[in-house]
DNA sequence: TGAATAGTGTCTTTGAGACACTATATG
DNA sequence: CATATAGTGTCTCAAAGACACTATTCA
């Protein structure tokens, strides 16, 4: 009477060419076999958290190891899938930029698409990409998730872009390094190599 | 393989004399039994969602039928309950004040306790009130959630009292009232009655 | 009328935006 | 040296805080 399944479904961000990114999967079975949708997977009853699937997830996908992880929501609907009574976790990975992709793994048709220009995705895979994008632009008003979207060392102006791309606008140069005095930014030792001005000293996030 | 079960946890929020409460119950069996904890049922696989199971909870526990429900978290460790795998759904309703509640129609020992001076909970519900505190905070500063702890109808010194109680600060009333211009207020036609002092106007948000 | 809280006018202080400037790398 | 981006000094303007004031009800 209370067995039912439990699964994963992950959108996984990552910022291309200045656009935030989503990656989508082609199906390869039925239903909507050829379809686009999300990656979900099953949790394994035996040995797994939710976490954990999503890790493999994001393993077989990407070869990536590290991500930063976060629960969106529950869904739990009883006639969202008529196969099986089950309950689905939204979750989203959030990938730093200039980390190499080794896709996929899982001999699926995989590939990063700039959320404003998604193509229609199946299941209600559309509404959780809607969902994670609130989310995300709610955390990035106060800065909070920014930091995951960076590599562990960034310049400032780097900073700056994502920023702008997360909040869709513009901040004047001088005025965004005053706001961001006060995040926990520490400067390393290291600069830009190689640029043809002035190199920008590489920061880090600090605790 | 796949099957587990489903459980929401309850955190539910209410102020009283100017604290955040939560109410905790008394179990009645083992594990556990006369130990304080959090309301939590199983999610019933072949009819509900995890949102009826948690208005079941609030019905029982409280005798109210309408409140503000939110998703805080989903947990699933292996071996919370050694008993059966499951995975908990973590909730927290938000009940405005001034709202009559019926408690323990479930036969236990119920009651709202400040969450400044809560007692030691069983099972791991100390973190879910935490976690959901936290939640209320964040949600707090931007004011979003603050409607939820208001009846429909408010005059500007309650809503004040309840941003100050939620963010443990005071305002000055002139800068306060400036603030709130901005959230969607509408004067209603209704004042303050029987009150030995200038009658302050209801408001109400809108939309 | 006095007590008590509602609600307002306005000066001061702080922080955000605009913009022009200087600094330092490559070639 | 020119070019390109990094990084700074400072004026302006808008929002937040401080505080004193007026308004309206009951007893």
């Amino acid at each position: 009477m209370h067995m039912m399944r439990a699964v994963t479904d992950i959108a996984l961000f990552k910022i291309i060419d200045n656009n935030l990114c989503v990656l989508i999967v082609q199906r390869a079975k039925d239903p909507y076999v050829w379809k686009r949708c999300l990656p979900w997977w099953f949790i394994n009853a035996e040995n797994e958290t939710v976490e954990q699937t999503a890790y493999r997830v994001l393993k077989t996908e990407t070869g990536i190891s590290h991500a930063y992880l976060e629960q969106l929501h529950v869904f739990s609907s009883i006639h969202r899938d008529p196969r099986w009574r089950a309950i689905w976790v939204w979750c989203m990975w959030i990938i730093t930029t200039g980390q190499k992709i080794i896709p996929g793994a899982s001999q699926k048709n995989v590939m990063f698409c700039p959320i404003k220009n998604l193509p229609s995705l199946v299941f209600d895979h559309q509404e959780i990409v809607a969902y994670a994008h609130k989310v995300i632009l709610n955390w990035a008003e106060n800065g909070s998730i920014i930091k995951h979207f960076l590599p562990p060392k960034f310049t400032l102006s780097h900073l700056q872009t994502i920023y702008e791309i997360l909040l869709s606008r513009t901040y004047e140069k001088r005025n965004f390094r005053r706001v961001i005095e006060k995040i926990w930014l520490k400067p390393t030792k290291q600069k830009e190599r190689w640029v043809s001005h002035r190199p920008a000293i590489y920061y880090m996030f600090r605790k």
